[in-house]
DNA sequence: GACATGGATATTGTATACAAATGCCATCGG
DNA sequence: CCGATGGCATTTGTATACAATATCCATGTC
């Protein structure tokens, strides 16, 4: 993240998905430049990430805002996220190493340890299930399939459920990745993906059962799956 | 097309898709700005649309190059697409409305005529063909999908196979077609995904036999599936 | 002769100036 | 009072200049 148009990117994302810039938003991009600190030549590449992030939308005539996202658009890119992860994890069962199934295991542990401290260790929580899913998807080995998850993975909307998530939840999605790693350990594809599957789609009822009784509340943090 | 950049984005792309900039090519921006007329601003921006689509790459040190495809990630590509083109057709078929049946009807029927034709008219074929996938992606009204599906519709190894397709090959394309067509009619969505993903697989398979059995053929047009 | 080092050259990153287009608002006519 | 029109303000698009960085080649040393 050293070069500007990185840092104008990570910042105007993060405003994003802070809520900072709500969506509907207008982008100038003189306006974000002042923000940023740059010119406007490294907003301009950012924002055209940030499209491709699907973060930001465009006017017919070239004007940037912030997306904003129905609940249809919320059912569709869970729906889609809960495809591509199965098919990773699938993949993975197939391609698993002793060594792959070893930092599976460390991460796990990590992510169980967090949640059995007295006050759950959320952050600790996060950052295992993070570690979790990127060693699944390296070891699926699909350069093309990581790309594809990597616009779906971090959502406004995915990204305000986690802290709220009770310790049941939170202990129900442990035991989720338990039976993941024990369907890699027997490199069992179908049944990895199955899980899978079902651990995202339970992850956006969990939303959007949330998002039905509060409508709007306003947490910075990621989803738990 | 008329913005400059998007000039750039496609004479770009049209000389990676036709073998005249070859795989591993290093892309300077100022030679590629003297090829398409223009400034650097522009085909910078095509660079970065084109690196989104994994046309082009880049070097740890930022240069960029023209993304050569391995066997493998040819396969990778197929797989994927058969899966995300499977949940389109689906979803087409559980959204299908009337209207969208009888434009999917016309387009199979110019598709069909054209294969009919004492000499086969391929590039009719290839007309139909896109304008029916294009509607399925439509009527499954996932904006998200469609733009996934879009970085892997027009790859450099998928555009080079339907030239040579016997005719026999264009008769069976087409008889999918038709099978598609009446499991929209039915509105039966697992019906529609298993034809779609089997169809796109067909064509992933006739690439590779083609592709075994004389290397580096030099063709420029799409596949047809 | 092989390898390290240094500087010249080429390439990319950022800022800025200017051109083109879009949007806004006030004014005018009905 | 409503709508159309014209011009001013704002915003985006492109070109260019300059800065930072990487690559390449020649030279020198072991």
């Amino acid at each position: 993240m050293s070069r500007v148009s990185d840092r104008a990117y990570g910042a105007i994302r993060n405003m994003i998905l802070s809520g900072e810039l709500p969506a509907g938003a207008q982008l100038g991009e003189e306006a974000l430049a002042e923000m940023c600190g740059v010119s406007r030549t490294p907003v301009r590449e950012a924002l055209r990430r940030l499209e491709a992030d699907m973060l930001v939308g465009r006017t017919d005539t070239q004007r940037t805002f912030v997306a904003d996202w129905s609940i249809d658009d919320v059912a569709d890119a869970f729906e889609l996220r809960a495809m591509l992860e199965g098919r990773a994890a699938r993949r993975a069962a197939e391609r698993m190493t002793d060594s792959a199934m070893a930092r599976i295991r460390t991460a796990n542990r990590a992510l169980g340890a967090a949640i059995q401290q007295p006050v759950p260790d959320v952050s600790g929580f996060l950052e295992g299930n993070r570690e979790f899913h990127a060693i699944i998807l390296e070891v699926a080995g699909s350069r093309r399939l990581a790309a594809l998850l990597g616009t779906l993975i971090e959502q406004p909307v995915v990204l305000r459920t986690a802290r709220q998530y009770s310790r049941e939840e939170l202990r129900r999605s442990h035991a989720e990745h338990e039976e993941l790693t024990a369907a890699f350990a027997r490199r069992d594809g179908a049944w990895a993906e199955a899980i899978m599957t079902s651990h995202i789609l339970r992850a956006y009822h969990a939303y959007a059962e949330a998002h039905r009784v509060r409508q709007g509340g306003e947490l910075t943090q990621e989803a738990a799956e």
